[in-house]
DNA sequence: GCCCATCCGTGA
DNA sequence: CACGGATGGGCC
């Protein structure tokens, strides 16, 4: 007897899910003051129970098959975990397939199983991370996202006698006989069954469309008659049997030059009436069709071929291609291929290998994941790709819909699609045939699923540290890339896990390979601040970054500042009292955004009206303090008032598309000087942009999290790449309060490996990753009595768990209970046990965890 | 989701 | 003590 171990969908009550289920959030905001917490509500949920195969289906369902099973009185549709020998409850028999072929390929049921076990997450909860989004949806009866059916029209008329046809078409259309035929009976009140028969009509539709018309009228006993005047109802008849009304969906119809889908035409061009007219006289073929909702519809991508490799680039892909895709490299590394990490510059190239090498995939039958930052999914990231490669590659990105979505996926799996990029999700892509998984902007912190975020997530996973699982898994090769490699990534090189490659210099200007032109890093001046300050300049603008900015002025060139704190003001203070603004739900302080005229909450994003007295003391005295780029925009208004200038921050852009329209404007020379956050930072190519200023380079540098210097750097380096992409050469001003600190100095050196050397020393020091390894476990709750007892609660089980494994004090660190450095978010209190050492989820595996708890191993930040 | 067992209020 | 509505657990 075979078992089956079935994940179904049970939606479990919602009042059940917060006490021991899901993460204590379930709702982005706040209900109106005074609302009750909500009533008993189900909400969806992966469970496995067992089955067993009948015996026509021993053999036939295989782990990753979607199959249909009894559950109480209904039938629900479930995935098959994995087989067994034996089931440990009595059982029910599996009913039949619900699709022919696994929905999961054993390589992706593998890595679930391994997240589950490496993440510390529920197996069902890795598991949906892989599955067709809303396939389990409605109780898991399969009724929630489907394939679209829709009606394809194709033009199949004659060119030439289209007028003669129109003609026909026009007189046998059911209104107009009935019209034709009050008419002809003009004085008259025939029934409306005679006008029916009389038109040989299967229905009273028509004569009732010409009623709502106004044509007709129709009295109380079934009995019609005109009500126009006969003049206006034979202009009636001659324009309902003119052929006009026909003409513009017939001219889509022909311009096409093939099918067309009906939604893709103007609507009001196209009812479904007038198509069915046409499709009646022979003119248009109907047919309802699946139509395959494509996120790269609408958009045509210029094919372009491989340009000549530069020396360097021709190294690198020498290497990949040897190593990576040689017919040897199975051999050399017991099964598993190698890893790489391309450490290379702003503009040296990087994107042109990551090409070859898909190429190279592509060549052997074999297929790619590329995954980018969400922030730089943009149409010209996808259409490098898209270009390239055209047909075979598909795009996933958060604005699909679930439609759009489940449509991408089932492509995908039915080997439609070669090639996906996507941002982290991407990485559970369906392709039956891996071979190539690319990491572009490998240190980004977006490619772990964050613990802090607001939302019912309960695997908290890295998609690097995964995608090397399924690289290895299924035989892949797989290529990290950045300009500031995570210190995992290079440490890992450094211990051969990974082979580094090289990239030290950038190419000038865009893609301009001709010939091969290198540009120098620009130079980079750090200004102390202090020094400004005592030379009596209190201006946030320091002597030199305000000469360099009119020297940039005067040559016609651009420049970018960057700050990263967004709105006006970074807090507002009574002068009396000293009381700061904060937010009642998180504790922070407040930021005052003129534009918006409120007082703004940057970690929950709660809006606050502006005060006029002060909540502790009533003093009118309000002051506000602290720069952001709202203020930063106004001052330099002051000292360059020639400027023209644009903010590109996240209240800057909060539209669809408004990225790239702000990127476009000021590529297009619309503005001379561009103020923002971290969102400049991001590779963008900027030919004319020759000064890069650094605000403040210590926002953040200071924070008490372990990455917090990595970020700084990254951000520095990244920002101050962003000058000198052309032949115009650039120049970077950091200004600064720590002048001395190695983060700061590095940046301003491009010096990777003089940081990443003395952030390990650091790192050692203090026993954090990548040298050691961490745990975390965060409780929220809205009660701070029961947040801090259940954290005190779960720090003496950490203990008791440490003291039964028999570890060494030294080999293992715990920091906490405490609260979290963030205490508060939504309300919610916060507190967090913080393990360290050689393998600390070793511990936290043992633990009876309570519903509240969120268990992040490896984490990225421990604010 | 939906069924069902249980709990606890109401009113006789 | 009978009824009904709310509550919470199980379903394999």
């Amino acid at each position: 007897m075979t078992y089956a171990e079935i994940v179904v969908n049970v939606p479990i009550r919602r009042t059940f899910a917060r006490r021991f289920a899901e993460g204590p959030p379930l709702s982005d905001e706040d209900g109106p003051p005074g609302a009750v917490e909500p009533q008993a509500e189900d909400a969806p949920s992966l469970q496995a129970f067992h089955y067993s195969l009948p015996p026509q289906l021993e053999g036939v369902v295989q782990p990753g098959h979607l199959v249909w099973a009894p559950f109480g009185a209904r039938e629900v549709q479930g995935f098959v975990l994995r087989l067994s020998d034996s089931a440990p409850v009595e059982t029910r028999e599996v009913l039949r397939l619900a699709r022919p072929e696994p929905v999961l390929t054993p390589v992706q049921l593998e890595l679930a199983a391994w997240m589950a076990e490496y993440y510390i997450a529920a197996p069902a909860e890795t598991l949906k991370l892989f599955l067709p989004p809303g396939l389990l949806e409605k109780a898991g009866t399969g009724t929630g996202v489907r394939a679209k059916r829709e009606l394809e029209l194709e033009w199949i008329g004659p060119d030439d006698e289209e007028e003669a046809y129109l003609q026909r078409l026009a007189r046998s259309t059911p209104g107009s006989a009935v019209l034709a035929y009050m008419l002809a009976h003009e004085g008259e009140r025939p029934a409306l069954k005679v006008v029916q028969a009389a038109c040989a009509l299967k229905s009273a539709q028509p004569v009732k469309t010409l009623v709502d018309k106004g044509v007709l009228a129709l009295g109380d006993d079934k009995r019609v008659g005109l009500a126009l005047s006969v003049v206006e109802a034979q202009e009636t008849l001659a324009a309902l049997q003119g052929v006009d009304r026909y003409r513009p969906a017939i001219a889509a119809l022909r311009q096409a030059g093939g099918p067309v889908w009906k939604s893709d035409l103007p609507a009001a061009d196209a009812p479904l009436a007038l198509l069915r007219d046409l499709e009646g006289a022979g003119l248009v073929r109907m047919s309802e069709r699946t139509r395959f909702r494509d996120p790269l519809a609408g958009r045509s991508y210029a094919r372009t071929t491989a340009p000549q490799l530069t020396d360097e680039q021709r190294a690198v892909w020498r290497v990949i291609r040897e190593q990576g895709f040689g017919d040897d490299s199975q051999n050399a590394r017991s099964g598993a291929r190698p890893h790489f990490l391309i450490h290379g510059v702003t503009g040296s190239g990087k994107t042109e290998i990551y090409l070859h090498a898909i190429a190279e995939t592509l060549g052997q039958g074999r297929q790619a994941i590329v995954l980018v930052p969400e922030i730089a999914l943009t149409p010209q990231t996808v259409a490098r790709f898209a270009g390239r490669f055209a047909g075979r590659v598909t795009v996933i990105h958060s604005g699909l819909s679930s439609g759009e979505r489940y449509d991408v996926w089932r492509k995908v799996r039915e080997g439609e699609f070669d090639v996906v990029v996507g941002p982290r999700s991407a990485l559970f892509a369906p392709l039956p045939r891996l071979g190539l998984i690319v990491i572009d902007e490998e240190h980004e912190p977006s490619y772990k699923q964050n613990a802090e975020e607001w939302g019912s997530h309960t695997v908290f996973y890295d998609a690097r540290r995964v995608a090397a699982r399924l690289a290895d898994l299924s035989d892949s090769v797989l290529i990290l890339g950045s300009a500031t490699p995570s210190l995992e990534a290079y440490w890992s090189a450094q211990r051969s896990r990974i082979t580094l490659l090289e990239m030290p210099r950038r190419l000038v200007g865009h893609g301009a390979q001709d010939g091969t032109a290198y540009a120098e890093m620009p130079p980079v001046e750090i200004v102390d601040m202090r020094q400004e300050l005592r030379a009596g300049n209190r201006s946030v603008f320091s002597r030199s970054l305000q000469a360099e900015l009119h020297a940039t002025l005067d040559a016609g060139e651009q420049a970018i500042l960057f700050l990263n704190r967004r709105g006006t003001n970074t807090f507002v203070m009574c002068r009396d009292c000293g009381a700061t603004a904060r937010c009642t739900r998180c504790d922070t302080p407040l930021t005052y955004h003129e534009r918006a005229e409120t007082l703004l909450c940057h970690h929950c994003n709660r809006r606050y009206p502006i005060p006029t007295v002060c909540s502790e003391c009533g003093s009118k005295r309000i002051k506000y303090f602290g720069t952001g780029t709202q203020r930063i925009e106004e001052l330099i208004g002051e000292i360059a008032p020639r400027a023209r200038l644009m903010r590109w921050d996240a209240d800057a852009t909060t539209g669809k598309g408004s990225h790239e329209e702000i990127l476009e404007r000021f590529t297009a020379h619309e503005a001379d000087v561009l103020v923002g956050t971290q969102m400049i930072a991001k590779g963008l190519d900027l030919p004319l942009v020759t000064l890069v200023g650094v605000i403040a380079a210590d926002v953040g540098l200071y924070l008490p999290d372990f990455r917090s210097g990595e970020r700084t750097f990254q951000l520095l380096t990244q920002v101050a790449g962003r000058a000198g992409r052309s032949r115009r050469g650039g120049r970077v001003v950091i200004q600064t309060y720590s002048p001395e600190h190695y983060v700061i100095q590095a940046a301003a050196e491009h010096h990777y490996t003089a940081f990443y050397r003395r952030e390990m020393e650091y790192r050692r020091e203090l026993g954090y990753p990548p040298l050691q390894r961490m745990a975390r476990l965060i409780y929220w709750d809205k009660d701070a009595q029961k947040a801090e007892s259940m954290a005190e609660q779960m720090g003496r089980q950490v203990q008791e768990r440490i003291a039964a494994l028999g570890l060494r004090p030294e080999s293992v660190t715990v920091v906490g209970p405490a609260p979290a450095y963030f205490a508060r978010y939504r309300g919610y209190y916060r507190w967090q046990i913080v393990l360290s050492g050689a393998d600390p989820a070793a511990i936290v595996r043992g633990l009876t965890i309570p519903f509240g708890w969120r268990v992040d191993v490896d984490p990225v930040s421990v604010l």
